[in-house]
DNA sequence: TAATCGGGATGATATAGATCAAGTGAAAGG
DNA sequence: CCTTTCACTTGATCTATATCATCCCGATTA
């Protein structure tokens, strides 16, 4: 499991690990496994955990008071997931995090992430390499969540993330994208027809 | 002018800085000055500076196929200014910035700031502390955009950056909310009538 | 003193997308 | 194996917001 995460780190920094650091980074991190529907973080608790998807497909999302559902971010193989203000700040998240299939992760407290980047160049880099990508993409999806039509909003979503329409449940990706499932659905058939 | 730049890094990073340091940092700006409606950045060029807004008010946003532009991202006194995936992988940018008001900028190159962050450890500091800001914003600005309906994103708007609703322009605005411009002036009506 | 212009307000109308409701098929779970 | 649930589709209707068209006002500019 953690060989996975390894190749990762390295593909990320352009660069082969010491064994040393190998050593000092798979020891920060635990596996975990969670089952369908099983939660990583509650609303209203601290995020104590930073996890590394290995296997499945994640979700974020928050509840408003009509009770709905609103998905703000998904993590599948290869992604981060944590609601990073509250693991960041040690403050009560306003998210929840589930599995939306059984995953194997590698998780990371907060103290023991802060202690790896001090003592760990890779993991430095990797922060870095990953904040920059990170603001890249959400520019993008804050542009195209005030400028898109829906039908152009799914258009680019195939674009981008052609993965998320195979994989995950519809409505999900339909509360991702910021329409009801019942609109993706006929813009779908829509979008096929041609 | 750089005085303003020197009080902003000591107090997001807590720290005072070094006299050594300081000089270093100021030797890698340059003053610049932008009149209202003077462009910073043209669609289609590289981004080659990235600005700390001393005084003025900027915007950074694109031009769909209609015409219509979609405002990104504001910058006002205390805000740093540019595309930054042009600015970093140096590829042509989709974007346009220009000032809302005459401008006092303090503007560095990536080349200098990529030395800069090597020779300075308060502006490595910096970087981090201004990525974890913004991550924190964006993703609650991703939330609000797909899960307000326009009255909330404007009340949302009103307790996060009630300056905007004050000081720019309500169509640049409501472009920023992804509203129309008739559609913001109803709602705030509606809101002043509570 | 106009004449112009850009930002904003407001009314009338149109429409994209939401909501509500029902039916279907597949899969999860007992 | 049943049956219960859930995701998805489709149709009918509703509504929030966009669009279109004027009008207004204050700030430049001629």
């Amino acid at each position: 499991m953690f060989d996975i995460l390894r190749q990762y780190i390295e593909q990320m920094t352009a660069s082969a690990l010491p064994e040393e650091e190998v050593q000092l980074i798979r020891n920060s991190f635990t596996e975990k496994k969670l089952r369908r529907k099983q939660f990583l973080l509650h609303e209203g608790t601290v995020c104590k955990y930073m996890s590394f998807v290995v296997k499945g497909a994640m979700r974020l999302y928050s509840i408003d008071e009509k009770g709905n559902e609103h998905v703000v971010r998904f993590g599948l193989e290869g992604w981060w997931m944590s609601d990073r203000e509250s693991f960041t700040m040690l403050t009560p998240s306003r998210y929840n995090i589930d599995a939306i299939e059984d995953c194997d992760l590698l998780i990371i407290t907060n103290e023991a992430l802060t202690r790896l980047r001090h003592a760990s160049p890779a993991m430095t880099c990797l922060s870095l390499v990953l904040d920059e990508r990170h603001y890249f993409a959400t520019q993008k999806r804050i542009e195209s969540s005030i400028s898109y039509t829906a039908e152009e909003k799914v258009l680019h979503l195939m674009n981008t993330y052609p993965q998320f329409l195979q994989r995950l449940p519809q409505n999900m990706v339909a509360s991702y994208l910021g329409l009801t499932p019942e609109t993706l659905s006929r813009i779908r058939k829509q979008i096929q027809a041609k």
